[in-house]
DNA sequence: GTCAAGCGATAATACGTATTACCATGGGCC
DNA sequence: GGCCCATGGTAATACGTATTATCGCTTGAC
């Protein structure tokens, strides 16, 4: 026999005090036997009782309405969280703020409605109100919105950025790798291997993580009293045909994409890599090493890097808003934290060769 | 100058309505502009700007007691979405629901917290109940809790399952591959290819998919007119030793792990798969081929096996389940689906050897 | 001038829970 | 007997939102 299905119904405490013949804050204070407040042995068996038959289940939104937190870190990406073709981006950095949020008892919502709405321009129903939905947030994403941080900043939401971000509104809770510390390592290490004109292609647009790359160039730069060559890719042959007229031996290069570029020109000018040109990459944009969910690599060359701690560093992020959350921090501290990266020695960075000039 | 930051105060509609001069519904008429309400429009302007001073965000908890609808999609998996160290199970269904659920303007919940929580122990605080928050849920894990699958269904919360679910507590709406059919067309396969006994190797532990896997090859058996061969894979050496008695050329077996521990018997033994033994694979448990998130193959065999429309699955859940929400179906009705899987040729399946008996 | 109607806004209420203030009962003590 | 206190329970309220009933004002029709 079907019951007759009708329009789900939840069991309320209401129904269940009805049931044991008492009100329904005897219910509630069964429920949460608060300390202090003392129930009849017999009374509280009742309660149980109509409890267990009822099934009744604590209605969250009631619960929160009276003043809890609803346990609900938001995750904002800037792009698709799961890719259905390119390269996977945010797998390592979820995984470690799904491991912590479970570890510390906070669900996750992943926005992946806001800007798309068209139909009813509903006027705060878009962009980043929503976030309010949760009790905080965790942002990621190569690309930022500058207008939107700023916005973000001002309004006092409770947010930590995977990434160094700077605002103009104000300071910016974050955790992000140490690149520039990287990019200075990985620039020790090709010197140590006689390279004396080491050279760095950045990203052509500018952002906090490619001018970290470039400030720990120029600090080793300094330090072993060269002149800098930074170029940037917007022109990679240009780039190239720059490298061999200032005959560089080492480049640092931001991502593996310029990385193949570089390796594919030189190789068409008849020069070997890394025989003739060294070719360190500036983070581990494959994140085949260190990834919960390796690529199969796009190319299957072990290039020398070094490996940005994605898993890390989404946990720290979500301990840090955590802390936030249970107002562990001054209000208007932020934190901001930057993780050591690993050397990764691969197969693209050898010895200078042996010049012909000077 | 720092302003005085103080505990972040969620901003009600009481402060903003306090903030132009009008009552809190109005503030709620101007949000939500139903229809056939009219609203001055120098009032509603007064309203608009005060909403963006405050940057108010409706508060979920709220609006949901009050009985609408927040469009936000539940996801509760079993084990951990973003695995640190195993096989990636949920990616490429994640990919799928939240294609779907973007595409519907949905956000994601993922359920991250429960079952987990000890300190105090609140008797009904753990399990099934978050969902609530959720307008509707995606349910999906390899192992299922009984009692909690009765219950959702009993207590009329709208969800869909991926993969084939049943429960005696009513119908179950689902996703699933349609692996009867594929494992019967897999003996198809092995048939043409002059196998005559040719045994099922299943899970030891009965679920649906089990279960149709098994009625597929049964399926297939009958037509034939074969005695089926079913073994559970509890104790792998006894299963090979079955098979060699029972002389099998070719085995499909329910899972990657198995096919590999099973080709190792039947390495260690002096056989040669697929020359001596053809193993199929029933599901691409490694899902290298179809998934956006590959594996790096922990063999880098290439089994014979058929594709789960993994992606495909979740989207169809989304839809299926945004349609229960918005009214479509009659309430009482369970949309049941099963997605055909393709079949792959590997390398593991060839002709059966000439057999040297009858 | 009166009445109806239309417009624009508000007061009131419901949703489910947690908590505080309060009340009734009865026993012990002087 | 009057008073206090402990015990065990309930009534009332707040939380934030959406919606319905209501109310006051203006205006048009007669």
């Amino acid at each position: 026999m079907r019951h007759v299905t009708q329009r789900r119904k939840r069991v309320t405490q209401a129904e269940v005090a009805r049931l044991a013949g008492v009100s329904q804050a005897m219910v509630s204070l069964v429920l949460n036997d608060s300390d202090g407040v003392r129930v009849a042995p017999e009374t509280r068996q009742r309660v149980v009782e109509a409890l267990r038959q009822t099934g009744y289940t604590v209605d969250i939104m009631g619960r929160r309405l009276r003043g809890k937190s609803n346990q609900i870190i938001g995750v904002f990406t800037y792009e698709a969280v799961f890719p259905s073709g390119s390269a996977d981006f945010y797998g390592p950095f979820l995984g470690g703020i799904e491991e912590e949020a479970e570890a510390q008892g906070f669900d996750l919502l992943l926005f992946t409605s806001p800007g798309r709405r068209q139909g009813r321009r509903k006027v705060y129903e878009q962009g980043s109100n929503r976030l309010g939905i949760a009790d905080g947030c965790i942002l990621l994403g190569r690309h930022t919105d500058r207008a939107e941080l700023d916005r973000l900043v001002d309004e006092r939401f409770p947010f930590v950025f995977i990434g160094r971000r700077e605002s103009s509104a104000g300071p910016v809770s974050y955790v992000g790798g140490d690149y520039a510390a990287a990019t200075a390592a990985l620039y020790e290490r090709v010197w140590a291997l006689d390279h004396r004109r080491v050279a760095l292609v950045g990203y052509h647009e500018e952002s906090e993580s490619t001018a970290d790359r470039r400030s720990g160039y120029l600090r080793a730069c300094k330090r072993h009293r060269k002149t800098p060559l930074a170029l940037n890719d917007a022109d990679p042959s240009a780039v190239f045909e720059r490298l061999r007229a200032e005959e560089v031996t080492a480049a640092l290069v931001e991502t593996t994409e310029m990385a193949a570029a570089l390796r594919a020109l030189a190789t068409g000018s008849g020069l070997r890599v890394p025989e003739d040109l060294s070719v360190g990459v500036l983070g581990d944009t494959d994140p085949t090493q260190t990834s919960a969910w390796p690529l199969r690599p796009a190319s299957d060359t072990d290039w020398t890097t070094f490996r940005i701690p994605r898993r890390d560093m989404g946990a720290r992020a979500v301990r840090i808003l955590v802390g936030m959350l249970r107002g562990e921090m001054e209000p208007g501290r932020k934190t901001q934290v930057l993780l050591p990266c690993e050397l990764v020695d691969g197969t693209t960075v050898t010895e200078a060769p042996r010049a012909p000039r000077r």
